[in-house]
DNA sequence: ACTTAGTACTTGGCCATGCATAGTACTTGT
DNA sequence: ACAAGTACTATGCATGGCCAAGTACTAAGT
């Protein structure tokens, strides 16, 4: 029961809603991703972002093509599908609705 | 990947700082906290409190003590600690973080 | 007295996910 | 050739929410 395994805790699920937000937004690969994760002081490693790229393939939500680099090995630049962006839309409302009722607890005072 | 599951995801390390949260306003037993936490729209059942009660309270950052009850068996009423109320502020922060963090990412426009 | 219902708490096992670690493969520079 | 950098893959572990079943105590109905 330590900080930082909250903080991993807390992290779970909002990395998978985030990760399909900035799919969204245009073509990137996973070295992009983790560049503006890391930029918005979300930490995460390549050994979490590549088994969820993943996953969010396997289920349909996302697409890939390999495209080749100029230096080092080709890459994988990833798209959202329709499927995806439905998805995302659900993610955003949950997004919303948890916040609210957190920030609602926390807000409470001393009874 | 449905979407009731990151919906579980997203709950994880949350629920903890709630629920300290709760505790820290003055005692309280579970139902208390199941009661608080359902009006905020955040579902917890039984066989999750519990257990979460549990490892805060060897965690040492929270006590109880047995109460009896007019109606139904003792009660264990939750305070919180030194400890919990540390522990508390750094996941305040944590949390406040979290959001800015996710929020910056979600209100990027297309690139 | 016995049963039923309600309340409070406990326990064991399952599953999803983040992470650490190690490994593969390709390209470029010396 | 060799080293270094980049991109992706694979395995196994720990955490924690949840389901389901179970225990224990009290109060009300008959």
């Amino acid at each position: 029961m330590n900080l930082e395994n909250t903080q991993v805790q807390m992290r779970k699920g909002i990395l998978e809603f985030c990760i399909l937000h900035i799919i969204s937004r245009g073509e990137v690969y996973a070295s992009d991703m983790l560049e503006e994760l890391t930029s918005a002081k979300i930490m995460v490693v390549e050994g979490t972002l590549y088994p969820l790229l993943t996953r969010l393939r396997k289920a349909g939500l996302v697409e890939y093509k390999w495209v080749e680099s100029t230096s080092g090995p080709p890459r994988k630049y990833y798209t959202i599908t329709e499927e995806g962006l439905a998805f995302l839309n659900s993610l955003g409302l949950t997004w919303e609705e948890l916040m609210n009722s957190t920030n609602q607890i926390i807000s409470e005072k001393q009874s």
